[in-house]
DNA sequence: TAGATTGTTAATCGATTAACAATC
DNA sequence: TAGATTGTTAATCGATTAACAATC
């Protein structure tokens, strides 16, 4: 079976499987099953053939699922079977470490384009882009039909540059301000603050 | 009523409420309600009610809350009414990046301790710290009580690092590479990846 | 073949929501 | 007071799991 709505919370596993997929390719293995897969995840098997099962049927009876395959059938799912234009807007210390990471590439993202406020920054290098003013990004973005963002401004612009990207025709933003966004319906919004994840820890601390 | 078993889909919402909280009452803003509070934050004012009934009584009847009692009362209950302090190894991009931020005072933790693997950075300082040998990890954190760790190293050695911190009594792990840790009972781990972020939205692209 | 594992169904479990008495 | 909002209950909704026929 496919289609017909499936649940947010499957489409957030997915990206979850396709890493552990790629980690056990790059270690050589060839085939995997949906109870070795929920042992290295901390998840059920019957989960995770019920999530696949929302989109097809990858794996074989009796063997289990061959791991390329099931690779190019998430990704394919998920839409990053190509490379996602991805605009990044405030350089600071993350928006650094971002730029040089180097785990977009074949995972489905390219930053390519760099936005910042600060005069004394628009226009420099970095990596191999110019940082521009972020004055400038709804035209930029449009024009390159960028659909993605990666928001690593301080808190207080977050908002005003999440509209900006908006105005541009950008449909996902990514947000490291710890604040939570107001978009219009059909923009997506993920968030990432470390102190999130860390207080979500420490109930179960004593 | 409280306590018996707090699921912990709702645990991870009470930092959500708590940084919505610490912004109003940033703008001045004293008293709110849940009805307000799910305006800004995308949840039903029924869900915000109900998780916090599991702690308590914190609001009042045809007025709503103090902001300032709620972020005492959730701040008590998530346990960072203290500071915490923590662990980071890797001093890359990533790791730079977080010694840096300055978001971690006043909501409950300070990096304490500063590993990386390279003898090249052994020794250097960063930040207020001295950068130290991660082999001397367990021994430290131990000395230090230290419970919580980040891990921004390379996803080659994040397993090792990880059973290091373990091995020093290490019961919180927030996990900047992108691989799944395996660790044992009682030990939590978060991960934060931002290509699994991004993926997780482009499945609702065009 | 015998053993293993899938895809799927039905049952269970848990989370969310609607509604409202209580009350500030 | 009148209006508003809480805390809580019961109903609804949705997700997870157990189990197994199908079959490699």
């Amino acid at each position: 079976m496919a289609s017909t709505e499936i649940p947010d919370i499957v489409i957030g596993r997915l990206p979850v499987y396709l890493r552990a997929l790629s980690l056990m390719a790059a270690a050589g293995q060839e085939i995997t099953s949906s109870h070795e897969l929920g042992e290295k995840l901390g998840i059920s098997s019957a989960q995770i053939r019920k999530d696949l099962s929302h989109f097809g049927e990858f794996g074989k009876q009796g063997t289990g699922y061959r791991i390329s395959h099931l690779q190019d059938q998430l990704r394919r799912i998920l839409k990053v079977d190509r490379e996602w234009p991805v605009a990044l807007i405030g350089i600071g210390d993350v928006g650094q470490a971002l730029v040089r990471y180097g785990g977009f590439r074949n995972r489905g993202f390219r930053i390519v384009a760099a936005f910042d406020a600060d005069p004394a920054k628009v226009g420099q290098p970095i990596g191999d882009l110019t940082i521009q003013d972020v004055a400038t990004l709804p035209e930029v973005v449009r024009e390159q039909n960028v659909q993605i963002a990666m928001i690593a401004a301080p808190a207080k612009v977050a908002q005003d540059v999440a509209d900006l990207c908006v105005k541009g025709g950008v449909r996902a933003i990514l947000n490291y301000a710890p604040i939570n966004l107001a978009v219009p319906e059909g923009v997506r919004v993920q968030y990432t603050d470390p102190v999130t994840h860390l207080q979500r820890m420490t109930y179960y601390l004593v």
